[in-house]
DNA sequence: TCACGGATTCGT
DNA sequence: CGAATCCGTGAT
């Protein structure tokens, strides 16, 4: 599995695949993505070290991590790396919903998606066979200033061009 | 067992 | 700019 700020740009353009329990399915194109890389980065859940919520960041790349901020949106994130390297990239935007926290609400994400295998999941998935040729650029970033600026100020975020 | 704060959003 | 809202984390 390859690095975060190499998967975050390979994700721009691809689509999520969401298939609801009533045999609907949903497909959001990405358009915005965000890098969190290591225990070293303070903006990382991980630099708090191996617990319970930063688990499957540890794990090989290829699985679902998903957790509630403010207590009320559940984000969607991609483990990413080599195994005990944690590192993982937040979907922050789609074609159809602006924000990572509205992101994770038309996707209807909870607790029950931690984990999951991406390359076997029936419900949450990539495909990137519609995938065009897509520029981008980087920008800071968000959300993240009590990390410092070294953390808060690196061109992690990743946007589709219009 | 308890207190604290957050990878956000929306309304004022 | 401030409230909503609740789980994970670290301290007690």
């Amino acid at each position: 599995m390859q690095d975060a700020t190499d998967v975050a740009v390979q994700l721009l353009g691809k689509e999520i695949v969401r298939k609801f329990d009533d045999g609907t399915e949903l497909r959001l194109t990405i358009t915005e993505t965000e890098v969190y890389r290591g225990e070293e980065d303070l903006g990382c859940h991980a630099s708090k070290g191996r617990t319970p919520r930063t688990e499957v960041m540890y794990w090989e790349g290829g699985y679902i991590y998903v957790y509630l901020v403010y207590g009320m949106y559940w984000l969607l994130n991609f483990v990413t790396g080599p195994e005990a390297h944690p590192q993982a990239v937040l979907i922050r935007a789609t074609d159809k919903a602006d924000g990572p926290g509205k992101t994770g609400k038309i996707l209807k994400l909870d607790k029950s998606f931690y984990g999951e295998d991406l390359t076997s999941s029936e419900r949450l998935f990539v495909d990137d066979t519609g995938k065009k040729n897509i520029t981008y650029s980087r920008h800071p970033r968000v959300g993240i200033d009590y990390a410092g600026p070294k953390w808060s100020k690196i061109l992690w975020r990743f946007k589709t061009d219009y």
